[in-house]
DNA sequence: ATCATTTGACCTCG
DNA sequence: CGAGGTCAAATGAT
C-alpha cells in the first residue's frame, strides 16, 4: 500500500473518529451529520479504488490520486463552510456546547485547515497549538523516575509536528520530545477521566499549579517498572476551557516488546519503522492489526476507533528520535499509529479500556494469537 | 493479594 | 525560597 492511501485511511479515521466525539451535537443537526458520513464513505471509497488501481504498471495510479485528493480538498471546502455556518448559529452557550465546539473545531481543523482561519470569531483561534517553555524545566538527577532525555541529542529546533492539524505540537529540545496536544473531556459521566490514549498509565501525583485552576496529574507509564519505559503524561484541564485537557507526553514507550507480546509482534518503530507497502501479501502481515477490508469489518473499525489511536497520533508511542531513515523520515503519519495500535494491544492494562479485547473478540479466530498471550 | 489512586513530604532547580 | 516534579506510605478497589 502506498504512503498516499495510507494517510488516506488515517484521515477516513479521523474523520470517524472526530464524528463519533461530536455525534451528541451532530446528532441533532442531520445535514451536517450527512455530509460528515459521505465524506468518510467517500474517503475510504477513494482507498478502495486506489487499492484496486495501485498496480505497479499503471502508470498513471499517481495522477489519479492526487485529482482524487484534490477533489477531496474541494469537498472539505464545501464540509467546512456547512460546519463554520453551523458553528455561527448552532450551540455554543451551554456546556456542552462548549465541548462540541472543540471537538467541532477540531473535526473542521482536519476537514479544512484553510478554512478555520475563516472561523474567527474570537473562540476560533485556528489550531490550537501552543508551544510552552522549556520542555522539562530542570533535567532532574537520579532520583525517582526516568528521565527523558533519553533520545540521542539534536538540534533544539523547534517544529510544528505533521500533526498540527489534530492540535498538538511536537517540540524537541535537548533532552528529547514533549509532545503537547489538547483533547475534549468526557462530555458525560466522570468528566475527571482523562481521555484514553490507547496507553496504560499510572497515576503518582497531582499537584496544584500556580495560576490554573485545576491540578495537574502526573502519570507514567504501567509498564515502567519491568520494562523501564520512561513514557510519561501530564493532564491538566484548562482555566480558559475546562472541557478540554491540555495533556504533555514526555519520553517514548518502550514497552512495545514484552514477553507476553506475540512473537509476530511489531517492530519497535525506532528499530523497523512500519515500512510502504506494496503487495496485498505485506498488507496481509499486518491484518490483525490494520483494518484494511473495511467495508467488512465494521466492529473491528469501531474498535479501533474507539481506541482513540488517531486521536493520539505521536502522542505518547512517539518514537521519531531515532527514525531517522527514510521511510520513517517520510511517512511519520502512518508510522505512529501503527506503532500506538500495537502498544495498544500489547500493553493494555486491565485499568484501561478493553481494547484488546473488543479487537480480538471481533477478529476472525485464525487472526488470534494464543490466548496466554494476550495479556501482561 | 495485588494493583491503582491519593496525598503529604521530599527533592531539585531557578 | 517557591514552584514543579516525584516519591512512597496509606488507602481503596477488585
Amino acid at each position: 500500500m502506498e504512503e498516499n492511501l495510507v494517510a488516506l485511511v488515517l484521515y477516513g479515521c479521523k474523520l470517524a473518529k472526530d464524528l463519533e466525539q461530536s455525534l451528541p451535537v451532530l446528532a441533532n443537526q442531520p445535514d451536517i451529520l450527512s455530509l460528515s458520513c459521505e465524506e468518510i464513505v467517500r474517503v475510504f471509497s477513494n482507498v478502495k479504488d486506489g487499492l484496486n488501481s495501485n498496480q505497479p504498471s499503471n502508470l498513471n495510479s499517481n495522477l489519479r490520486r492526487e485529482q482524487q485528493q484534490q477533489q477531496q480538498l474541494d469537498h472539505e471546502d464545501q464540509i467546512g463552510a456547512e460546519i463554520q455556518e453551523w458553528l455561527r448559529t448552532g450551540g455554543t452557550t451551554t456546556a456542552t456546547g462548549v465541548a462540541a465546539v472543540t471537538n467541532t473545531r477540531e473535526a473542521l481543523d482536519l476537514l479544512n485547515p484553510r478554512a478555520t482561519a475563516i472561523v474567527g470569531d474570537g473562540r476560533m483561534k485556528g489550531p490550537m497549538v501552543r508551544e510552552l517553555g522549556d520542555v522539562n524545566g530542570r533535567g532532574r538527577n537520579s532520583k525517582g523516575g526516568a528521565r527523558v532525555g533519553d533520545d540521542a541529542p539534536d538540534s533544539s529546533r523547534t517544529r510544528k509536528s505533521y500533526a498540527s492539524n489534530f492540535n498538538e505540537l511536537m517540540i524537541r529540545r535537548d533532552e528529547g520530545y514533549k509532545t503537547v496536544k489538547r483533547v475534549a473531556a468526557p462530555q458525560m459521566g466522570n468528566l475527571d477521566i482523562p481521555p484514553e490514549d490507547g496507553y496504560t498509565w499510572r497515576k503518582y501525583g497531582q499537584k496544584e499549579i500556580l495560576g490554573s485552576t485545576y491540578p495537574r496529574s502526573y502519570y507514567r507509564c504501567t509498564h515502567q517498572k519491568f520494562y523501564e519505559c520512561p513514557a510519561k503524561k501530564q493532564v491538566q484541564r484548562l482555566d480558559d476551557d475546562p472541557f478540554t485537557f491540555e495533556v504533555t507526553y514526555r519520553g517514548s514507550h518502550t514497552c512495545h516488546m514484552s514477553s507476553t507480546a506475540p512473537s509476530a509482534a511489531l517492530p519497535l518503530p525506532e528499530q523497523q519503522p512500519f515500512p510502504p507497502r506494496t503487495t496485498a501479501a505485506a498488507a496481509n502481515a499486518y491484518a490483525p492489526l490494520l483494518p484494511y477490508s473495511l467495508p467488512n469489518t465494521n466492529n473491528i473499525h469501531h474498535n479501533w476507533l474507539s481506541m482513540q489511536i488517531f486521536q493520539d497520533l505521536g502522542g505518547g508511542g512517539v518514537a521519531a528520535a531515532g527514525s531517522s531513515d527514510g521511510a520513517a523520515a517520510r511517512f511519520p503519519e502512518y508510522q505512529l499509529p501503527v506503532a500506538d495500535m500495537a502498544d495498544a494491544m500489547f500493553n493494555s492494562g486491565s485499568s484501561s479500556s478493553n481494547s484488546m479485547d473488543l479487537i480480538f473478540s471481533s477478529m476472525d479466530d485464525n487472526h488470534k494469537w494464543d490466548s496466554e498471550e494476550k495479556k501482561d
